[in-house]
DNA sequence: ATGACGTTCTTTGAACGA
């Protein structure tokens, strides 16, 4: 069977619904992993949604992170948040919150987890020192399935850029986050875990850039990076029949900051 | 053209993003 499956930080899905019901009818997913949404799991356009043919398993808080898989070949096995998943411990809080940046499930032959990697804000922050763990949390929290015979996949927005390639000029990037050795060296114990980055093509350029800045023009002069990842196993890499970033999803006024990145399977 | 930042809420600025 073939199987499209993609992923999309949507930045609110709330203020991006319109966009988002275009972008479904147009690129026809079977699955979906969002990021970003901005809203409560209850607030969800469930019902939008699945007018299309889609079913949602969504986990959100309101203001912020927020993560959902949308399938149309249904759910088995949902989990909310990894399960040995860090909390984050802001400097005028009492306890460490569990932000909802990870929902894990199985959607017909493949297993796959929509995650949204925390920013890390500058290096030496407490947000960047809980970024490398939680992605170190979640080498562990995969292993298992990165290991196995299932087609499984690590989808979402991991901010960090794997290579000097991957963004649009490295000086740009000097002494900030996204392209630490650290970053860097969390997404190489993840590939070390049996987890192949599935690298898209772009529609455009040289460059399959995922994201760009609303500021300064950033889309029109393609000063991109590429954070969107796929990370897939090898049952799942193998099986990989084209991958391409849809930029076309970032054109004109009232979209994301991210394209979407979709992956064709033949399974 | 692809056009100069956007979203949310404890809203009239701040926090966050990367």
């Amino acid at each position: 069977m073939t199987l499209r499956i993609a992923t999309w930080n949507i930045n609110s899905v709330t203020a991006r619904l319109p966009k988002l019901l275009e972008w479904l009818e147009g690129a026809k997913p079977d699955v979906l992993c969002l990021q970003e949404l901005k809203c409560a799991t209850d607030a969800f356009p469930y019902e939008e949604v699945r007018a299309l043919g889609y079913e949602t398993e969504a986990h959100g808080t309101g203001r912020w992170n927020g993560v959902a898989i949308l399938s149309k070949v249904g759910f088995e096995d949902v989990l909310r948040g990894l399960p040995n998943q860090p909390g984050y411990q802001a400097d005028d809080a009492l306890l460490p919150e569990q932000e909802p940046r990870a929902i894990g499930a199985t959607c017909g032959p493949v297993r796959v987890w929509s995650v949204y990697v925390p920013n890390g804000r500058e290096i030496g922050h407490a947000h960047y020192r809980y970024k490398l763990d939680w992605l170190e949390t979640l080498r562990q929290d995969v292993a298992a399935d990165a290991a196995g015979e299932r087609p499984f996949a690590v989808l979402g927005d991991y901010n960090v850029a794997p290579t000097d390639e991957d963004v649009f000029d490295v000086a740009a990037f000097e002494g900030q986050t996204h392209v630490t050795e650290p970053e860097r060296q969390a997404l190489a114990n993840l590939r070390e875990a049996g987890l192949v980055d599935v690298v898209p093509r772009p529609l455009k350029y040289d460059h399959p850039y995922t994201y760009w800045d609303y500021r300064q023009l950033a889309f029109p002069k393609n000063r991109g990076i590429r954070i969107d990842l796929v990370y897939g196993n090898a049952p799942f890499a193998g099986a990989v029949t084209d991958s391409y970033v849809d930029r076309e999803a970032r054109k004109g006024k009232g979209t994301s900051d991210h394209a979407p990145v979709v992956v064709d399977l033949d399974l």
